[in-house]
DNA sequence: TTTCGTATAGTCGACATGGACTATGTGATG
DNA sequence: CATCACATAGTCCATGTCGACTATACGAAA
């Protein structure tokens, strides 16, 4: 993947933003929290403005003009450059082609589940299927309530991707209680029941 | 959830991998590659030390011993202590049964896909297809390989859930690739396929 | 025998991140 | 009618992160 020179996902947004209107940094971040952009992207006050301040440094956008409202804080208001608009073209579209090298915390966490017995870790999923349950009821109100509104669902494609992860999550969460409970996974020492844990004698795991 | 005073996923494998045995750095990175680690946590030199660092500061470790070998730099080897121990089991604990929130970059790519036409969509959803089966095959490769030598299924556990939840992707990205393709998204404008793009009058879309 | 790749072991510094903070105006609430 | 919460607009800075770099040793290839 390409070395973007600003790789933060707030960029993305700052730059789409950007190409439909200027815009002084606040009236992104009200304007991404009522599309809900903040679902999908962690946003928050300092780095949205450091963020602005790093596309300004390498061209990519440009301040328009300053003005002041009152007595609150000068404004800046920011318009993409030609560099800026190819930039998110590019950006964008490989993001969609080119799955991006990601480390979610689950799998981790996955990875040392020896250190957690057999029983403790079937009670730990059951509050982790009741937790997404609870996240996906959420989302998919969330949802119908904006398609109700009339919005194109081209615009809640990604609450769907979700939704659809987050289900394929809850399956395999359950077959993995099953195969703990069916003892697939386990074996009995000295009367408790424990993971099955044999490891190959000279550790060749490396092909 | 609770505010990790080390949060890098790093340190969860360092504190497993000195609950295991005392060790210096280099030897962590060492171990950790050989049993596929850097699949599921980011492990780099630099940040490797400072987390290290970390967990002295926050008294999760102690230096044991400082020895050298030849000309080499010093190497400290570290224990954990009693509370990085706990920290450790109790971290664990919270991994697996609380969803963490995180910011896959697709899903976020997804919410700006309005800026590219339905058609060079579909020719992007293709080329992911391609890079991720070739994933699949090969992290499959590795776990039939590791399975051979006679490592247990619980070993390999995150590997399933990996593939499991990638072959969820496919089956997503194929079903909106057909949806695409079916006119089901989009409308006649001017000639050319174009996205749905209705939204409601007000923006009222926050209930 | 020089050079190349790789293992050993760790340091450094530029940059990114995000929580906490400042300061003002305004509508609501008790 | 005081104060509380929230909107407006943005700054600051302690930490965290990670690529690049240092320096030594050693076997193999050229």
């Amino acid at each position: 993947m390409a070395n973007r020179k600003v790789s933060n996902m707030l960029a993305l947004a700052v730059l789409s933003l950007l190409n439909e209107k200027p815009m002084h940094p606040y009236e992104m971040s009200a304007t991404m929290k009522q599309r809900g952009i903040p679902d999908v992207i962690k946003l928050n006050n300092g780095s949205l403005y450091s963020v602005v301040e790093a596309l300004l440094k390498h061209g990519w956008v440009v301040p328009l003009e300053t003005s002041r409202e009152g007595k609150h804080p000068e404004r800046t208001i920011y318009a993409p450059t030609d560099a800026g608009k190819a930039e998110f073209h590019d950006w964008l579209r490989e993001l969609i082609y080119e799955p991006a090298k990601e480390y979610p915390h689950f799998p981790a966490a996955l990875a040392f589940i020896g250190h957690v017995s057999p029983q403790e870790t079937a009670g730990l999923l059951d509050q982790r299927i009741g937790f997404i349950r609870k996240n996906v009821a959420e989302r998919r109100a969330g949802m119908d309530y904006a398609a109700s509104q009339g919005l194109s669902r081209i615009f809640l494609i990604e609450a769907e991707f979700i939704v659809h992860q987050s289900e394929a999550e809850l399956k395999w969460l359950l077959a993995f209680k099953e195969d703990i409970k069916n003892g697939r996974l386990t074996e009995q020492v000295n009367g408790e029941t424990a993971w099955h844990m044999s490891v190959p004698p000279d550790e060749e795991l490396l092909p």
